[in-house]
Order: C-alpha cells, then sequence, then structure tokens
RNA sequence: GGGCCCGUAGCUUAGCCCGGUUGGAGCAUCCGGCUGAUAACCGGAGGGUCGCCAGUUCAAAUCUGGCCGGGCCCA
C-alpha cells in the first residue's frame, strides 16, 4: 500500500527512524536467512586496526564494502560478511602505557604484564564498540553481533596452527639478523610497520687513517656516526676509480682517498677550495688496505678484534658513487652491513641494546643512548681530527609505525619466515589473483613481493599473539604447539585458560629428549601476521573443516593501497606458508581521502574531516553516494564537502519525485500490484514507453558498470536517470494526468510506470544509500521487510525501444529550441505560443513530432504543432511585393514609380496569386496596366514575433504572436498562479476548497469569463466570481499582473481534514461529504452527534446515507486492520504470526512479542513446510515466508487497501490542544500549562492571540525548567543587533518596547504581514514582506538591492529602529557573502544616523560558519535562546 | 635514484583502453524562467594553452617518447 511520505527529507530524522525500524524487526537477520539459499560468496573484511574512531578512509572502505555485498544479495547471493578488527599490537600497548602513565618495559613488568594485558583488552573491546557504533551509522550491514578478533583462543590458536605448518615446511627459523628496531617500544619491527617521514641527522665525512701510508686517510661519508663504534671495515667498490687528493687547511696538508667523480661536491662540503689531485687508482686495487678505526681509542674492543678482513679495505658491488665512494660498514647494525660481513667472515658486533644504549662493549659510550652518543663521537672525532667535515641532512628515514621514534638497525636473534623460499609460488599467486585494477597486482603487489626479505615474526612484546615455541634450555629441542589439544598435554595448562601471556609462559612442556623443563619463547607474534591468517581464523579452521570446506577461500576482498606491504601482502604470505595458495580470488584495491586540498588528511594540517560528523550534517546516504560516485573506487579522492551537499540534492530531488507519486497515489488509492505493466500497455502514451526503455537501459549499463567496479560511473547513471529522465522530464509529462479526479486508465498508466521507475530506481539505489531506499520503499511498496530483501531488478528486454528514446530525443531538443526562442523574445512560458511549425530535416526527426507530438506541445505550451512538407512555406511569412523598376519602366516610361507604389502597397498574396495565373492588372489614370512576372520578384519576411530557428532536426517556427485568445489564457494562468500561492501562504491543504473573488477592469472580467471553469477547477474553487466589485475575502492581495492591477481574494473552507474522516464512511462520497459539510458539520465527533432525523434533512444525500453514518459511528472504530506491533504491517484477521516480519503477535494478554525466534527454532509441527524461495521452515497457516516475504500461492497477495487519508493538518494562529489540557503557546509552540495567561517561553499574551486559557484538569504536563526571564538588553542608537532566539517573539517585544519610547519603526519579515500585525499589532509601522508574490510592500528575496534601498531611506529619514526577521530567507535566495555585504552596509548606515537595527536570528537555521560571520559584523550579539 | 598512479574551466570531474563533428557535465558566477514535488526546481550565458615539449598521423585530450608538477610505495 502507498503511504503518504513526510514533508521534506530530513536525512538525520530518516536515518534515525530507519535504523530504529531495522533493529525493531530484526531486519539484517532476516534479510541474511532470505539469502541462506543463495551462492556462498565469501568476503574476507580487512580488519581495522581498533583505533576507536573511524576515519574517511574507512568509512569509503566500508561503504564500498558494504555497497557490493548488498548488491551480491540482491542478486541472491549468500554472503559470508563477519566484520573484523585487529586488536593486538603496539597502538594499543602505547595508548594503554600513556594511560597507565608508564614509558617502559620495565616498568610494565613492574605493574605485572597480566594487569597490563588485561588493560590491553578492555581497551581493545572498548574502541571496537565505539567503532562498530560508527559503521553503524554508516549504515553498513555486516554482521556486526559477531565480529572476528584477533584476541580469542580460537583465532589464536589458527595462528598457531599456521606456524606449525611453516615449521613443518622449514619456513619458521631462528637467526641472527640486523633488524629495524624501536628503542621505545624495545623490539624489533617488520617492514609495514616502519613509516617514513623527513628526519635531520648529522652528515659528517670521517678520516680513516690507513696503515702504512703516512698523512693518508680514507674518507667515509655516515648519518648514523652511532654505528662507527661496531665499524669492521670500509667497502669501496671495485669498478669506480677513486683519487687520491692532497688537501691543505690550516697549515697542515692531508691525503685523502675518496671516490673521484665526487671530488668537487665533497671539497665544496667541507668548504676546500684548494686541493690538488696526486693519485688515481681503481677501487680493486685499494682491496686489502688497512686502517685505524677512527674510534680504537675510545673503544678498546676494537683494538682486541682479529680477522682477516678487520679494519681493511673491502670490495662490494653494492657500493654506490655517493658521496665518498668509500662505505663504513658495520655489521653489527646495517642490514646490507650485516650480509657482507657474513660474507667476508666479520663479526657482528653490535654494542647497542635493546633500549638504543650502548653496552659496556661500546667502551666510553657505555651507557649513553645513541643519541648521545652520536654527539660525544662527532666530539671525538673532531678532537681527534678525524673529522674532516660536518653537516645536516634532512632525509626521509624509518621511523616506528607507532611511536613516531626514529628506528635504529642492531643485529639479533629473531624468528623468521623464509619468505625467500616461496617468493616464486607468491608471484605465481599474485599473477593468478584477479586484480582492480589490474596495476595493483601486476605492478604493485608483484614488486613489493619482489623485494620481500624473509619476515621476521617475533616481537619482544606483551599485547599479542604468544609464539607457541617452547625449547628445551639443555639441547635446545623445539617444540611448535600447534592446537589447543596439543597444549593440553603442557604442565601448568589449565582447561579454558587464556592463550595471552602472561599465562602461557607458565605452562612448560618435558623435553622429549632429555626430560628437561621446556620453556617458551617470550616473543610474542609480529601483528600481521594475525591479520594474515583471517580468513581461515575466522572460520575457526582448523577446528571447524566443514566451514572451511564450504567458503574458504575468500571470493574477495577490498582494501586501500597501504594494503600492499599490509595485509595484501601478510594474507598471500600466510596463505602460501599453510596452503600454498593465496587466500583470496579477486581483489580490489580503492584509493586514500585525501583532505580538500589533496594533502592526507591530518588533524594538525586542518584538513581533517570527520565522517561522523559528516554523517551528522547531511546523512550517511549522503556521504556514501558522495563517496561512490565522486571517484574510480581505485583513485585518491580529495573530499570536498560541497561534493556531499550536491550528493544530497540529488537525493533530495529523488525524495521529491518520490514524495510527488505517493501523495498522489495515496490520494487515489492506487494498488500498483492490481495492474501489471503489460496490462495497461493499450493506455499507454509513447512517453511511459519511453521511460520504461530509458529504465532497461539504465540497468543493463548499471550492471556492466558495477560487473567492473566502476562504481562511480554506475553511480552516475543513476543520478543522470533520475535527474533528467525522471524528475526533469517524466514527472513533469505526467504531472497533467495525475490530476485527473477518478479512475481513469491514463492516469493507471502513468502512476503504474511512474511507479515501475521509483520502484526500480530505489532497488537500485539500494546499495548506495540504503537508509532512503528503505524509506522510500516503505511508502511506495513494503511487501517484503525490507528493500534489501528484494531482487535485483531483472532486464525485462521487451521494453527495450532505442528509436523511440532516439525519437524523444528530438522532441527534447525541440522543446528546448522553443524555449530559448521564448527567452530571447522574454515571453514566459505561462502564456501558449500560437503555432510551432517544424519542416522536418530527417526522417527520425519527422517520426519523432509524429509520435510525441503532445508531449511537444505540452512542454513548449503551445496551441498549434504543424509539420510542413518539403515544398511548403510557413505561412505566417509575409510576402512583399519588389517592383522590378527596369521592366516596368521599359513598358510603361514615366509611370514606373506609380506603379511601383501601387504594386508594394497591395496585398502581396494578391499580386502573386494574379501572377502565377498570368498577370496582375491595376488601374491607372484610367488605363489598365498589365503587370507580367517579369515585373516583380517576390521577398519573404518575417513577422518581429515568429522566430525561425535552423537545426539539424529541421527548420523550426516558433509564432509568438498574442492574440486575444492567447491573452486570456496567459492571464487565466497568471491568476491561477497567484491563486495558488496564497493558498500555499494560508497553509492549506491540496485538496482543500476556497472560494474566491477576482476584481478586475471590466474588459478583463469579460475576457476572462470562458477561463472561468478551468480558473475554478485548477484553484478548487467551489465558487468563483470575477467582476469589478471590491473583495471581501478573508485573505486578499492586490496584484499586479502584466502592468494590470488586480486583486484576489479567498477564504478556504478548511473542510479538507472533515472530508477525509467523513468518506471513511462506506458510501460517502466526496460530494457528499462536502454536502455535510456545508450542513454544519465541521468535524467527525459533531457528524458522530447528529440524529438520523438531521441527518436525513440534509441535502445531497441519499436515501439510507443518514443510517449508514449513524451505524458507522454506532459500530465504533472497529474494523480498522491491526497492525503488526513490531513491523507496522498490517494483519490479516486472527494472525497469530505477523506475515511480513514473521514475529509472533501473542493473544492480547501476552506480554510484548518476544524476541524474534525464527520459525527455525521451533519444533517441526507436522504440517509445517519449507519456503522455496529461501527454505525456511514456516509455521502452518502463513500466507508468506516470514524470512524472506515470498508469497505462497499463485495468486500474490494484495496488501490490504484503505489507506489513512493523507491528512494535512492546518494550523494558522490558534494554539493546539494537547493531551490532558495544556496547550502550545501560537507563537513560540512551547508547552504552556493549563490556565496561564502568558506563555511561559516566549512571555506572549495567551488571550492576545486570540484563544481563552484551556480548562484546567487535574493532568499534570511536564514542564522542563521554565526558563528564567532573561533580563532583554536595553537598545542603543546607533547599534545593530543580533537577536539568537527560536522564534523572532523577543525581537519583537524589544521592537515594542522602543516604538513606545517614541522611535520610529519599520519592520521586514518573512511572515504574512497581517498574521505580524495580529500578533504583535505594530499601528502605524509600516512591514515590508519578504515575499515572491510581488505587490507592493514586498520585495523578492533575490531584490536585495530594492531591500536596502528602502532601509536606507527609512534609517536616513526617520533614524528609527528597523527589525529584519527574515535574513535566514534572504541568505538561502541570495550568495550569502551578498547579504553579508549588505548587512555591514546596514550597520554603516544605522551607526551614521543613530537608528537602530534588530536580526532576529534562529541559529539553528543557518550554518555555523555563516551565523559566526554575522556575529562579527553586529555591535552586539544577545541570546534569548530558552 | 627506482616502481606505480594522477595532471582537462575558479572547484570536482567525463572523455583516453579502441585517434575522427564545435572537449561533455556538476558546483560556483551572472542572467532568466517556474510555482501544490516548491525554503524545492528548471533554463541560458560567460569561463578551457586538455601540465609542457617533441614525434606518429590526413587528423592527437586520446597513441609514442621526453620533461615538469602532485601523490603513494620503495631505495
Amino acid at each position: 500500500m502507498i503511504k503518504q511520505a513526510e514533508k521534506e527529507y530530513d536525512p538525520k530524522a530518516l536515518e534515525r527512524r530507519i535504523q530504529e525500524y531495522w533493529n525493531r524487526t530484526k531486519a539484517y537477520e532476516k534479510m541474511r536467512r532470505a539469502r541462506a539459499r543463495g551462492k556462498d560468496f565469501y568476503f574476507v573484511d580487512g580488519p581495522p586496526y581498533t583505533s576507536g574512531t573511524i576515519h574517511m578512509g574507512q568509512a569509503l572502505n566500508k561503504t564500498i564494502k558494504d555497497t557490493v555485498l548488498r548488491w551480491r544479495r540482491m542478486n541472491n547471493y549468500n554472503v559470508r560478511d563477519q566484520p573484523g578488527y585487529d586488536m593486538h599490537g603496539l597502538p594499543i600497548e602505547v595508548q594503554v602505557e600513556k594511560t597507565l602513565g608508564i614509558t617502559n618495559k620495565k616498568e610494565i613488568e613492574d605493574l605485572g604484564i597480566e594487569r597490563f594485558v588485561n588493560t590491553c583488552r578492555e581497551f581493545g573491546l572498548d574502541l571496537l564498540k565505539k567503532m562498530n557504533d560508527q559503521f553503524v551509522r554508516l549504515g553498513v550491514w555486516m554482521d556486526w553481533e559477531h565480529p572476528y578478533v584477533t584476541i580469542t583462543n580460537e583465532y589464536m590458536e589458527s595462528a598457531w596452527w599456521t606456524l606449525k605448518k611453516a615449521h613443518e615446511s622449514g619456513l619458521l627459523v631462528e637467526a641472527e639478523k640486523s633488524l629495524q628496531w624501536c628503542a621505545r617500544c624495545e623490539t624489533a619491527l617488520a617492514e609495514a610497520e616502519v613509516e617514513y617521514a623527513d628526519e635531520t641527522d648529522p652528515s659528517i665525512y670521517v678520516k680513516f687513517p690507513l696503515v702504512g701510508r703516512p698523512n693518508e686517510y680514507i674518507l667515509v661519508w655516515t648519518t648514523t656516526p652511532w654505528t662507527l663504534p661496531a665499524n669492521m671495515c670500509v667497502a669501496v667498490n671495485p669498478k669506480f676509480k677513486y683519487a687520491k687528493v692532497r688537501v691543505t687547511r690550516a697549515g697542515k696538508t692531508e691525503n685523502l682517498w675518496l671516490v673521484e667523480e665526487n671530488i668537487k661536491a665533497v671539497m665544496a662540503a667541507a668548504g676546500v677550495e684548494q686541493y690538488q689531485i696526486v693519485d688515481e687508482v681503481m677501487g680493486s686495487q685499494m682491496e686489502g688496505w688497512a686502517y685505524t678505526h677512527p674510534l680504537s681509542g675510545k673503544v678498546p674492543i676494537q683494538r682486541t678484534l682479529q680477522g682477516p678482513w678487520v679494519h681493511k679495505v673491502v670490495p662490494s658491488d653494492t657500493v654506490t658513487s655517493e658521496s665518498t665512494g668509500s662505505v663504513h660498514t658495520a655489521p653489527g647494525h646495517g642490514p646490507e652491513d650485516f650480509e657482507l660481513g657474513q660474507k667476508l667472515g666479520l663479526p657482528a658486533f653490535s654494542p647497542v641494546d635493546e633500549r638504543g644504549v650502548f653496552t659496556a662493549d661500546a667502551g666510553e659510550y657505555a651507557g649513553k643512548t645513541v643519541r648521545e652518543g652520536s654527539a660525544a663521537i662527532v666530539q671525538d672525532l673532531s678532537a681527534s681530527r678525524l673529522l674532516f667535515a660536518e653537516e645536516k641532512i634532512t632525509h626521509r628515514y624509518g621511523h616506528c609505525w607507532r611511536c613516531k621514534t626514529p628506528i635504529l638497525f642492531r643485529v639479533a636473534v629473531q624468528w623468521f619466515l623464509k619468505v625467500g623460499d616461496i617468493k616464486p609460488k607468491m608471484l605465481e599467486e599474485i599473477g593468478r589473483v584477479k586484480w582492480h585494477p589490474e596495476w595493483a597486482g601486476d605492478a604493485r603487489q608483484y614488486d613489493w613481493t619482489l623485494n620481500l626479505r624473509d619476515w621476521c615474526i617475533s616481537r619482544q612484546r606483551y599485547w599479542g599473539i604468544p609464539l607457541p615455541l617452547w625449547r628445551c634450555p639443555k639441547d635446545g629441542e623445539l617444540k611448535v604447539v600447534g592446537s589447543l589439544d596439543e597444549l593440553s598435554a603442557a604442565r601448568n595448562y589449565r582447561e579454558g585458560m587464556d592463550l595471552h601471556r602472561p599465562g602461557i609462559d607458565a605452562v612448560v612442556f618435558d623435553c622429549p629428549e632429555c626430560g628437561t623443563e621446556m620453556n617458551r619463547v617470550k616473543d610474542i607474534l609480529d601483528v600481521w601476521f594475525d591479520s594474515g591468517v583471517s580468513s581461515w581464523a575466522q572460520l575457526g579452521y582448523p577446528r571447524r573443516e566443514d566451514e572451511f570446506k564450504r567458503w574458504w577461500p575468500g571470493d574477495w576482498i577490498m582494501e586501500g593501497p597501504d594494503q600492499t606491504r599490509g595485509w595484501f601482502n601478510s594474507q598471500l604470505t600466510a596463505g602460501v606458508v599453510a596452503f600454498g595458495r593465496s587466500p583470496f580470488e579477486s581483489v580490489l584495491m580503492h584509493g586514500w581521502v585525501n583532505g580538500p586540498d589533496g594533502r592526507q588528511m591530518h588533524k594538525s594540517l586542518g584538513n581533517y574531516v570527520d565522517p561522523v560528523g559528516t554523517i551528522d550534517k547531511y546523512g550517511a546516504d549522503a556521504l556514501r553516494f558522495y563517496l561512490l560516485e565522486v571517484h574510480a573506487p581505485w583513485e585518491d579522492l580529495n573530499f570536498v564537502e560541497e561534493g556531499v551537499v550536491n550528493s544530497l540534492r540529488t537525493l533530495n530531488i529523488l525524495w521529491n519525485v518520490h514524495k510527488f507519486a505517493a501523495t498522489y497515489m495515496a490520494v487515489d488509492e492506487f494498488d500498483p500490484a492490481r495492474h501489471s505493466l503489460d496490462s495497461l500497455v493499450k493506455s499507454m502514451r509513447p512517453e511511459d514507453k519511453w521511460l520504461l526503455s530509458r529504465l532497461e537501459n539504465l540497468k543493463i549499463a548499471f550492471g556492466n558498470e558495477f560487473e567492473t567496479y566502476n562504481l562511480h560511473r554506475a553511480c552516475r547513471l543513476l543520478e543522470e536517470f533520475v535527474l533528467n529522465d525522471l524528475s526533469r522530464w517524466y514527472v513533469k509529462l505526467v504531472r497533467a494526468r495525475t490530476w485527473k479526479e477518478g479512475e481513469d486508465k491514463g492516469k493507471l498508466a502513468a502512476y503504474r510506470v511512474l511507479h515501475e521507475g521509483l520502484g526500480v530506481v530505489t532497488r537500485m539505489f539500494a546499495p548506495i544509500t540504503p537508509y532512503l531506499s528503505e524509506a522510500i520503499y516503505q511508502h511506495l511498496d513494503g511487501r517484503k521487510l525490507t528493500v534489501h530483501m528484494e531482487d535485483w531488478p531483472p532486464v525485462q528486454e521487451q521494453w527495450l525501444n532505442n528509436e523511440l528514446e532516439k525519437e524523444m530525443a528530438i522532441a527534447q531538443e525541440i522543446v528546448e529550441v522553443v524555449s530559448k526562442a521564448r527567452q530571447k523574445k522574454q515571453m514566459k512560458l505561462r502564456w501558449p505560443v500560437r503555432k510551432i511549425a517544424v519542416k522536418p530535416a530527417t526522417e527520425d526527426a519527422a517520426k519523432a513530432l509524429a509520435t510525441f507530438r503532445d508531449v511537444v506541445m505540452s512542454q513548449a505550451n503551445a496551441k498549434e504543432l504543424v509539420l510542413l512538407k518539403g515544398n511548403e512555406d510557413f505561412d505566417g511569412i509575409q510576402l512583399t511585393v519588389q517592383p522590378n523598376a527596369a521592366a516596368i519602366g521599359r513598358v510603361y516610361k514615366q509611370w514606373w514609380s506609380k506603379i511601383a507604389t501601387m504594386l508594394e502597397n497591395r496585398p502581396a498574396d494578391e499580386v502573386k496569386r494574379a501572377l502565377d495565373k498570368g498577370e496582375f492588372k491595376i488601374g491607372i489614370e484610367g488605363q489598365i496596366v498589365r503587370i507580367d512576372p517579369t515585373m516583380v520578384s517576390f521577398k519573404k519576411t518575417m513577422p518581429e514575433d515568429i522566430a525561425v530557428v535552423t537545426t539539424p532536426h529541421g527548420e523550426i517556427y516558433v509564432d509568438m504572436r498574442i492574440t486575444p485568445e492567447i491573452q486570456a489564457e496567459g492571464y487565466a494562468r497568471e491568476l491561477i498562479r497567484r491563486i495558488q500561492q496564497m493558498r500555499k501562504e494560508t497553509d492549506l491543504a491540496v485538496e482543500d476548497y476556497i472560494k474566491t473573488a477576482v476584481r478586475v477592469r471590466k474588459e478583463f472580467s469579460k475576457l476572462l469569463e470562458p477561463w472561468k471553469p478551468y480558473l475554478a477547477a485548477e484553484t478548487r474553487s467551489r465558487s468563483l466570481v470575477i467582476g469589478e466589485d471590491p473583495v471581501t475575502e478573508e485573505y486578499v492581495v492586490e496584484w499586479n499582473i502584466e502592468g494590470e492591477t488586480i486583486t484576489i481574494g479567498i477564504t478556504p473552507y478548511r473542510m479538507a481534514d472533515a472530508l477525509a474522516e467523513f468518506t471513511k464512511i462506506p458510501h460517502i462520497t466526496e460530494r457528499k461529504g462536502i454536502a455535510l459539510f456545508d450542513a454544519g458539520y465541521k468535524t467527525s465527533a459533531a457528524l458522530a452527534q447528529a440524529t438520523k432525523d438531521d441527518l436525513s434533512r440534509i441535502e445531497g444525500l441519499e436515501s439510507g446515507d443518514a443510517r449508514r453514518i449513524r451505524e458507522h459511528f454506532e459500530a465504533g472504530p472497529a474494523g480498522e486492520p491491526g497492525l503488526c506491533p513490531v513491523c507496522e504491517a498490517e494483519l490479516p484477521e486472527n494472525a497469530r504470526t505477523c506475515p511480513r516480519c514473521g514475529e509472533s503477535l501473542g493473544g492480547a494478554e501476552d506480554p510484548p512479542p518476544r524476541p524474534s525466534v525464527p520459525a527455525r527454532a521451533e519444533p517441526r509441527a507436522p504440517a509445517a513446510m519449507e519456503c522455496p524461495e529461501c527454505g525456511q521452515s514456516v509455521p502452518p497457516g502463513m500466507k508468506a515466508c516470514p524470512a524472506c516475504g515470498h508469497r505462497f500461492g499463485a495468486e500474490p497477495a494484495r496488501p490490504p487497501a484503505t489507506a489513512p487519508p493523507p491528512a494535512v493538518k492546518v494550523s494558522v494562529t490558534s494554539g493546539t490542544q494537547e493531551k490532558g489540557g495544556a496547550t502550545n503557546c501560537p507563537f513560540c509552540e512551547a508547552v504552556v500549562p493549563p490556565g496561564a495567561v502568558n506563555c511561559p517561553s516566549c512571555g506572549t499574551s495567551l488571550r492576545l492571540a486570540g484563544k481563552g486559557a484551556p480548562s484546567a484538569t487535574t493532568l499534570r504536563v511536564e514542564i522542563q525548567e521554565p526558563p528564567a526571564a532573561r533580563p532583554l538588553p536595553d537598545l542603543q542608537r546607533s547599534s545593530t543587533y543580533l537577536v539568537k532566539e527560536d522564534s523572532p517573539a523577543m525581537s519583537y517585544q524589544l521592537f515594542l518596547r522602543t516604538l513606545a519610547a517614541g522611535m520610529k519603526g519599520f519592520c521586514i519579515t518573512r511572515t504574512y504581514p497581517e498574521k505580524i500585525r495580529e500578533q504583535h499589532g505594530l499601528p502605524g509601522v509600516p512591514i515590508l514582506w519578504l515575499s515572491n508574490v510581488g505587490k507592493e510592500d514586498t520585495v523578492r528575496p533575490k531584490d536585495l538591492e530594492k531591500l536596502s534601498l528602502s532601509l536606507e531611506q527609512f534609517i536616513g529619514q526617520e533614524k528609527g529602529i528597523v527589525v529584519i526577521d527574515g535574513i535566514e530567507y534572504l541568505i538561502t535566495n541570495n550568495n550569502f557573502i551578498t547579504v553579508l555585504r549588505l548587512v555591514q552596509a546596514l550597520r554603516d548606515q544605522v551607526a551614521m544616523h543613530g537608528a537602530i537595527l534588530l536580526f532576529s536570528v534562529n541559529p539553528s537555521t543557518l550554518d555555523e560558519h555563516q551565523l559566526h560571520l554575522l556575529e562579527r559584523e553586529v555591535d552586539q550579539v544577545v541570546d534569548l535562546r530558552t
């Protein structure tokens, strides 16, 4: 059943309401069950780290995922959609440390690992909840109740199992390696955990004294002085040429060896201008040169080191010619150094501990941090004259991803996955997986993987998956535990124990070899490994083999570009380790979300946009739609808020179209289920078929784009359709048809097609804007519990008609041509054009005009449309005779000029007709003169009011000459428009009736006479008088229409509510309802009091009506169908379960419906059946499946009719009565206690408002703290005030008070002036009305010039007080800056003339930013909000 | 230094794969129109060295090469 829509699209309220509906009806769970029989689709969610707040990138991420998954579901896939959270690791540890006020590992151990780990868990779970809520608000439908988390025993067990697999394949090794190390976190870092950022470091050139070469040094460059104590050798490239350079500085001469190519640069760095090259050798020749360690005096251990290559020059191909070309090599630190050291048998001497502090091995530097050490080393080198030069360098340097500490390189023993061994397989898998876009895989991921080193998976931390490794201290025997079962054999194992540290640390095995107690290796696992196993860990593998078999591998994953080195990589590695293959089949890689300036969003850059804030402002749907349509998913996007506003605008238009449809369909109780499209084909007009064809083409194109993840293009297609085809064209075309009263086939066809269009569009929007689609669906259809249970609309090829679409395009272009012609001639659309003539240039154009003749005529507002044949001229063309002087003169000599004049004055047609027959005769001076065709030619001229346009479709003539008939019609339409506007201004319901009187000049009254019936019908006037008499209706406005002064008065009957009630009574039609109303029964309650006798006397009722009315009221309100308390579907009589949502209804005495237990859980009753659609077991007696909404039986059950009548409540000035005797203030709408004389909120006198105080009753009314009366400020002359208040009440009080003090006043308002006078009196105060009605005392909101002129006049001459209570209206109608300038100008005027200016503003109606700017422009801001 | 992506109007972008009418839109600006979907909406106008330079071609925003700028990743 079609329901009336709310008045406006208010995304915030709508989304709250829909979310509540989904929760209440358990829509998500039921949707999932409805798809349980669909094809399995395993989506693996990349677990975001539990940070507590989602950022825009994650909003994009989940939006795309949700959209794609909803779309899959609508295509009947059974989607596994468990969201995940990555919860272990440093970020939380660091946060917890901060919270607990701890700074290092020792303090953690002092505190107790258990307490620390527990705090981490609590933290993580709390953050998870927060993020869950945010994703839910974004409208994402995933299994939020059951996310997978990396911290459960089951999950960790999967990781253990995987490690055991690695061990079994020999891929898990312990090794000494140079690692990236965070000194603050005291742990090794993986490549994915290192973040690069600019860092300023020392850049020093150090002289290494060569042994046996006095006064010769090899020059070495480094940016990490702290690695010098560990120096073992200096590497040179054997292929480079090195030079000995003689340098004299401060009177001392020395010889330096460095790569030849950079001598100039290096000397410049040292500020050396004079130098000499004294020798040159190849790097290979330098091999084996010995040097003295430059810090051997400070680091004693360096003096004791032995080995063939210790403190020697060594060859290395990896050395580049950068800087000096001689590379200081410390195998205990740098990874390349380490490798070189391994090759040459050099010790990996690493005198730096876990905290980044020099150890005793570092001699004099022991106890210093590397940072302090660096400074000391530079100083020492300088003191020993071994420092050749010192600079600063700013370069990209690695930092700990969490605490931002610059990384160190140090050699330590760690556990590794030997990625090198499986790299070929990984690369092969990358090639097999489907990547979107392709380069994400074959270029990006491939390159990354190609450069992979072994993966260090051990961490020396607490909050993570413990390594499942136990080792015998005696013989080194290693045990790798792959499951809880294995663990249960251990000592100190307790059933159900948490596997985290420190509990697990206490668990010990006995060594199978020697019986010694084996202890766990204390390390935990790199968090990236956690997420790497997610695709089987979330399935509970290896415990749940069945689940694994059913789902694995993942069909689709989708993450951002950072996951190339992150999750894509960790999954590929873990997948190949565990199963020899990639755990996912296809990937979509999305782009970054940058700030509006194109840079990454950062709070510190001030370009950070919070997704939740954006949702608050524009709604989740608008945000989602924006994110999807603005860019290809894989491109980086610059988030521009304007774009969200724009998307919202589109959604608003969709809402308006649906509102338009719902309004009329509900009024007519149109039931789409009763009419198939096929059954209405005969009644369809070409434009109906056109829309259906457009719709089918949309489905096809959308599907093609969506399948290739061109979501942006799909969205744009949809948007185009809604804006252009549906809203701007089709709705315009069918509008006239929808106004027809009664059952009309043409109207039905229009309704049905419009319904189809909206229905399909709604379903297509469902994955993109889930809330809005749901709301529209529930209004227009609602047969299923939720639109997200609907199937994707299939293409129905029978409606495709490309020919017709082409024709319509031509028709549209022709309409456009006409409208341009109008615009040029300034002829309003309201005035019909007399004729359009087209001389078609193509067959298509001719066909188009034949098919869409009515469309062109109505849209161009033309009285006539003619097609001209090839040789036919437009009949509006005027011929003029052009006498041929020479030819005439030759025959008639001196008469020629007279003849010429006469010819020119004769009607050209007549002359032509005669000449066509032979000759034209004229009499001149008693003679007959014969004119033959050679003597004249004809010229075609176009009258001024006819436009000719040449288009590819042909020549188009637009005849805009105005005849009396056209003038009458134009005026009639002008009148209609004014009356409609007045209806609107009195807040009249659409279907309500009025009494209308119009005062015009006599001629006009005659002219308009034929249009009276039309006028009355269009304006729902029950009586219409057009004449010269003064108008005395309730609401009178004097208009100026095209220079004519016309007064219009209307009196509303206000019978809409009553009619809506009356027509509920069987057999009471609207006409009879009106009769009852006219007879004095203005409400249902009044009618209920009428006796049968009273009623039978009423004219216009039929016999029997009186009885029916009585029966209706005596029977009471029964007969209304019951509504399901859960989903509000209408219930069949005696239903025990709601047919739509499947909830059990229970008896009247029963407690409220228990939480849904799907039929599945119930024992099977003998007659139970299975839903053929979803396989759900269905209790007997049901007409539809409780899970999927599928209806049983051939006949689709008609949704019960009887729509609640569209009731638009009217209240103009009187207070509305609330239950219990309390009223609302007619002015500010605050709740007023019974008996109050003044409104407690705004102080308005309630008696003045025209209503006596309601009689007091005993019912209590809760009033939230009567607001303390705020003292009104004293207004100063020459000042401008901005009064912040919910309604302009206080401003008017201030205004009145100032008037009382003798100042003149001027009022500018948006409210109808009579209303203002009624409320505030204001005798003698001129009121300027901001309105588009265009009469004397009004100013159009866009006409700021006129407004400013009137104001300046008043301020300059009267120097009085001005109140402006419609500035919001000005702002919405103008550029804000323009309004601001007006305010500035006025303020200056006010100051100059000693006047006062009051702006009343309701802050909630303005953008915060705008309000702020306004506040800055006034002298004082007065906040009087309650 | 290397890899990948991006560069079109003031802003956001389509078109580029597959060369072919005068490079389309939306926002913003200015000018109009419409008025029961209406604090909505519709139309028109102005606004472009398609980052730059070469090349291929009858023809280049589109293909090729180089350069410049931005982003991401890696050294």
